[in-house]
DNA sequence: GTTGATATATATCAGATTGATAATGATTTG
DNA sequence: CAAATCATTATCAATCTGATATATATCAAC
């Protein structure tokens, strides 16, 4: 499932422009599907030309022409059947953790400034989450519910365990700087 | 931080070929920064040629020569310049999830398929994580332990979660069938 | 009232990454 | 003994990232 295919289910649920894709993919898919105006143009300029969707232009006084995409029949045949028979991935990618990897390297504030930069990072997508299930009615799906919580759990998770576990990484620091000053003095 | 800055803080701790990194980034890093041949082959062609690590090629019988590669005095230094100097980001992309929020055009038999494996995969992850952490001694680093730690736990909450509410994706698809019902009775 | 930021909307491009594929001989496994 | 896996290199098309560019409108601040 590539950003062309999650553009195309969104279009299923409504018609928009790239521009408002953008906005969704900010709001609702933040946490776990990052896409930019580099992927998501061109995607659809692919949907557009494979059928998938169609694109009326929009005129609008002083800003530029919105293109409209609508979601054709073949599109919503298409977009079901990679729902179901496409295995989805789920990947991290953290240079986070690769840089505390290599903590032993950092000296004690630049690892604060970064420990104390991904809770707030965290806690902002905690804030982030809550704040779009708070607009939130009834009619809501399931999906979007699971979803948002998922992140909600996760980031809560992830949070938790940084403010555990990171005297384990300054620590370490101290501990071979005692060896060192042994070392140092002889013992 | 990139895929060559990586290979080239894994060249900080000890020479290594292509393959060797590679086999490191399927244990130490494989549950937050995948990388592929197609990534670290052309990587460390581009720090050879921007003289931060050195080649030797080791002839071997039968197989192909090996290709080690060993950090020089500058690739050191780069190395901790980007350590201490870039932001790092930290990102998840989940078709897993993407596809979850479209649950509703899912049936519930490829929706359990999905849940399931996904599980399975958590655990998957649980055991590899663990079993790596099995081979450590005192000598391992800080960092190192931090960052499995991590791994571990947000696999288990992961898993805590999908078993815990994957009841509320099958129930709403019950509440539609049930409304759909109530409709073709005519109530 | 003008500067600067933010919003609406499009689009491109170089560089990075993915995932698949290929070659080749050794060794292990069934 | 055939089949699979290991060890090792490498490339390539498709995709994605992050930055940049263009143009107008509004809105707050100075």
């Amino acid at each position: 499932m590539d950003v062309k295919t999650l553009c195309l289910g969104l279009l299923s649920l409504g018609d928009a422009c790239g521009y408002d894709l953008k906005k969704t993919f900010e709001s609702l898919f933040k946490h776990f599907f990052p896409a930019g105006y580099g992927s998501i143009y061109p995607a659809l300029a692919d949907l557009a030309n494979a059928g998938l969707v169609e694109c009326t232009k929009v005129p609008q006084a002083g800003k530029p022409d919105r293109k409209v995409y609508r979601i054709t029949d073949s599109g919503r045949r298409v977009f079901l059947d990679a729902l179901n028979h496409t295995e989805p991935q789920h990947k991290l990618r953290s240079e986070f953790l690769a840089t505390i990897y290599f903590a032993d390297l950092l000296d004690t504030e630049r690892l604060g400034v970064l420990l104390d930069d991904r809770l707030q990072k965290l806690r902002d997508t905690v804030a982030h989450i809550e704040h779009i299930e708070q607009e939130w009615g009834p009619e809501t799906s399931a999906g979007a519910r699971f979803v948002a919580g998922f992140g909600a759990v996760m980031a809560k998770a992830a949070a938790e365990y940084v403010e555990t576990n990171r005297h384990l990484l300054t620590n370490a620091s101290d501990a071979e700087r005692i060896s060192e000053i042994k070392a140092a003095a002889g013992g």
